[in-house]
DNA sequence: CTGAAAGCGCTTACAG
DNA sequence: CTGAAAGCGCTTACAG
């Protein structure tokens, strides 16, 4: 192949590779520290080192250097760097859904605290898969990712099994595992629901339903209902399983549950949803149906997502730290000097509009 | 077992997966194509054919092969492998928030697409930061991504020069470049909005307000003020620039942009909000000053995420279809088949419950 | 302060 | 069908 050109830049030969560096042709290679070492008449050792700010140079050298690295537009190589590193300044976050405002409030934190520290997240949708889910974990692995956050997903065995033969540092956020002791984050689900129930106990109300995510969830299913039950039988109210109803988590679900428990349980006066935007669907619903909230029924959800601030009427609801939780997680996952341990976070009651006392 | 070393360097090949290499405290490494080969005594370049699945070997020695990866738990090192091959099968995404749900659909479309393509995503979230956005230009660059995806934000000038400088290919989402051929992806924002406005023009409406997204916004602002003003004047209807507001498209300027009209402009009967998340603000503003929607005032989005699906009421709205954008924008990016051209992807107006029929 | 050389874990002509 | 060897673009002892 013959190519004639104008104007040649420069050509380097790096080993038995040629680089032509053309104006306006599209065959430009990329410069590698060969051809910044070669141009500025040095060693490579000499100029990673002055990459890596390191010692053992002089200014002298360290200018000529950095000029021809400018000049040149060299950019170190990070998966070459990575080979021999072995470390790739990437992490992977695992999420059950990517539609979801809790997910995107966890992604946030977790990709600006990772920025902050300079490492990139790499995102796996498991869509709640299996086989997906190991697809993921074998994809990272072979990766060589520094490390992954697993979400909001009860942990498989089979998944288990991967983490522990990949060997690489897992952190867990808003769920927790059986077998293996990864660290997680998390709230405790059972006092919070104990308290959002209690919270409507407070304000008067004795016939309260619950609309709970998947029953047998470990983590944001069954302990939410085992604290709206607590409360409520520790305050002598009825516990029916009338007026349990299960979704998934996810707003049309909300609808679902709402119509069901409107039939089944009309005489409710409030309702404890396990998560906003199951709240919001019940809100959906009973506008439909025209059931005031808060006039006729109240409602308190779970997560406190923007849903929550943007729903009508905006949303009365328990506080997870989502955003901050993602943060910490990277900063478990990265901080080798001391090993994690489990964290649970704070929670509280967010007061809006979408209960009322009753007299 | 116990094992007390100090500088001792030895390995030993567990008939399990793991090499134990001991130098003063005990690190596993992971099993290399190196070891396949021995254990299966043949060299590694007919381990890696075997992996690749190129021709090249007996049955008989394949099988052997496959037992010892199998045995040991082998898995390619992704890194090395990108060091020769040049390419790493990921691709970077920008992204000027990660909270809307736009943003999350958008996402949700290029991860899943990537997925099956077999590329991960490496997810950059800009805030629409300058100085962030070419630190995240610069970290895909150098971790030789195989192509980028850049969303919703229009590209300075600057952006421009960093992506001509890393030879590496670029598909636009909801946006477009000014000097650059970069291929983009979007609707046609003005006919879009001038349908959105006619809509309204259709329902009786003769005195119809705007909320704007940023107004030197090039793309989403620019082009949406101006349909909604040629659809005015194609109708012979007034327009005014006290009854054009901006927001930045997110919720809480909606609510603000909404406050600012009711009180410059009260005469309004419609309302055309250049995102479903203002429309969202401006419904919950309207909500908490009394003006009934769609009774009092009937309100238009754009977008269609969820949020206007979840409104109370339900949002009419210009549908954009986004998660396809996002899928789209994937194919297009890794077709090396053909040269990708721009596409414009179809609108259209989905009816719900925020619009009345004037009589 | 500086460079030659080995090596990270792969793939790929090339030769047999 | 198979293997020796070079090389991808870096970093890092080691020696001077």
């Amino acid at each position: 192949m013959k190519i004639i050109v104008d104007r040649i830049f420069f050509i380097c030969n790096n080993q038995n590779n040629v680089n032509v560096y053309v104006k306006g042709l599209t065959i430009r290679m990329r410069p590698t520290i060969n051809d910044v070492a070669k141009q500025a008449g040095v060693s490579t050792a000499t100029v990673s080192r002055i990459i890596n700010k390191q010692t053992g140079y002089t200014a002298e050298t360290r200018q000529k250097v950095v000029n021809i690295i400018q000049e040149i537009g060299y950019k170190p190589n990070a998966i070459a760097r990575g080979l021999v590193n072995k470390r790739t300044k990437t992490i992977g976050v695992l999420l059950p859904s990517l539609s979801s405002r809790l997910a995107s409030a966890l992604l946030k934190g977790i990709e600006n605290s990772a920025h902050q520290l300079d490492y990139s997240v790499i995102i796996c949708n498991t869509e709640s898969d299996g086989k997906r889910t190991i697809e993921y974990l074998d994809v990272l692995s072979e990766k060589q990712i520094d490390g992954i956050i697993i979400t909001s997903e009860w942990l498989k065995d089979v998944y288990e099994e991967a983490i522990e033969a990949m060997k690489i540092p897992v952190i867990l956020v808003l769920t927790s595992s059986s077998h293996l002791q990864i660290p997680y984050i998390k709230v405790d689900d059972y006092r919070a629901s104990y308290q959002a129930t209690k919270y409507l106990i407070g304000r008067g109300h004795k016939e309260i339903g619950m609309i709970s995510g998947t029953k047998k969830d470990k983590l944001a299913g069954f302990p939410r209902i085992k604290g709206y039950k607590q409360a409520l039988s520790d305050n002598r109210l009825t516990i029916s399983e009338d007026r349990i109803v299960y979704g998934d988590f996810a707003y049309k679900s909300g609808i679902r549950c709402m119509e069901e428990l409107l039939e089944r349980s009309p005489g409710i006066t409030a309702l404890f949803a396990a998560s906003d935007e199951m709240a919001v669907g019940a809100l959906s619903c009973a506008y439909k149906k025209g059931v005031k909230v808060p006039d006729d029924l109240s409602i308190i959800g779970y997560d406190d997502t923007q849903d929550a601030e943007m729903a009508i009427p905006p949303l009365t609801t328990v506080h997870q730290p989502i955003y901050e939780m993602g943060e910490k997680a990277v900063e478990m996952l990265l901080n080798t000097k001391e090993a994690a341990g489990s964290v649970v976070m704070p929670h509280h009651i967010v007061e809006r509009d979408s209960v009322r006392t009753m007299e």
